[in-house]
DNA sequence: TGAATTAGTCAAGTAAGGTTGACTAATTAC
DNA sequence: GTAATTAGTCAACCTTACTTGACTAATTCA
């Protein structure tokens, strides 16, 4: 057998395979994307050292009040790690710790009203930059997006791929 | 006003738009698909140590051979950086470094047959993964899915978004 | 031919994003 | 009422994925 790695055939399919990759360019917008809402997000809120790290924990924020332990469950981390994360968002304003009136030990982490304010401002913000998406690509693409990652996340969650 | 943490309008609205975003689902979906990815990779070349840093990598390897200060450069990160995931891959049998004829300084980063053949195998693996979510989400979805794709990547790499 | 540049290595340091263990204070279970 | 559990904090440590600075050896510039 040729050696693969100078076997101009080998080559031009692996070029091949590198450049229509589905996964690849779902990898890289998703990227992209990632990078220009964090950087929305630190606009919104005026926190240029707001990290992705911070950001994660804000959708598991309930409106009333969540208890770090329960952020630490949902988040799939230690109460201490999140517990830093807090102190940090704290520090900038964004959230703020009250008693639990049900439990003396336990303190609720809620948005502040700035916190509350930035973050709807950020979701409108990352409304806009899918605003500005369907004008590039088409309301249609973009229907049609939604619809197929929606089942593509369906699918992934469901792992059904994993067992291969 | 009313403070919006515990409005119930302004909070059936934030559920509303953490449920629909288009991006949430990027993230999500591009998260799921990279663990499965590395989790395949790490099958294919039967190494369960082999990390993204160690994936990232692999595409800027030309199969002739590429000096480490010309990945460096392709990656962005210094060339210190990149000598220790090679010698890591080294050290994992996937890549190896010859003489450059052209430069007594340099050396030339190529695959070795084991690891030409596992990219080759992770590639194939990869595309298996498409074609089972081919299988789940349709034909025609995939096309616009990558169209779509193609379009908004250009669309986020030209910059266009960052301005606003 | 000498000076400046370049390829790669060695060593140390840094920041992010965690982990574990030990502890206090409050609560719940019996 | 006491024992076991739970919420949260403090402190130390760890890995990943880098960075910077200093160095050697080979190469290119003038």
């Amino acid at each position: 057998m040729v050696s693969p790695t100078y076997n101009p055939q080998f080559r031009a399919e692996l070029d091949r395979r590198k450049q229509q990759s589905v996964l690849q360019l779902l990898f890289r917008t998703a990227r992209l994307t990632n990078e220009l809402s964090l950087a929305r997000a630190q606009g919104a809120l005026k926190l240029p050292n707001l990290r992705a790290a911070h950001l994660s924990v804000f959708p598991h924020i309930d409106l009333e009040g969540t208890r770090s332990t329960e952020l630490a469950r949902r988040m799939d981390i230690s109460k201490q790690a999140v517990g830093q994360l807090l102190d940090e968002l704290e520090g900038f304003g964004v959230i703020q710790r009250a008693k639990d009136p049900a439990d003396g030990r336990a303190r609720l982490v809620q948005f502040t009203e700035r916190g509350a304010l930035g973050m709807l401002t950020g979701l409108k913000l990352l409304e806009g930059v899918e605003d500005q998406m369907t004008t590039h690509l088409g309301k249609k693409s973009m229907q049609d997006l939604h619809r197929t990652l929606l089942k593509l996340d369906q699918l992934l969650s469901s792992g059904a791929l994993r067992g291969e």
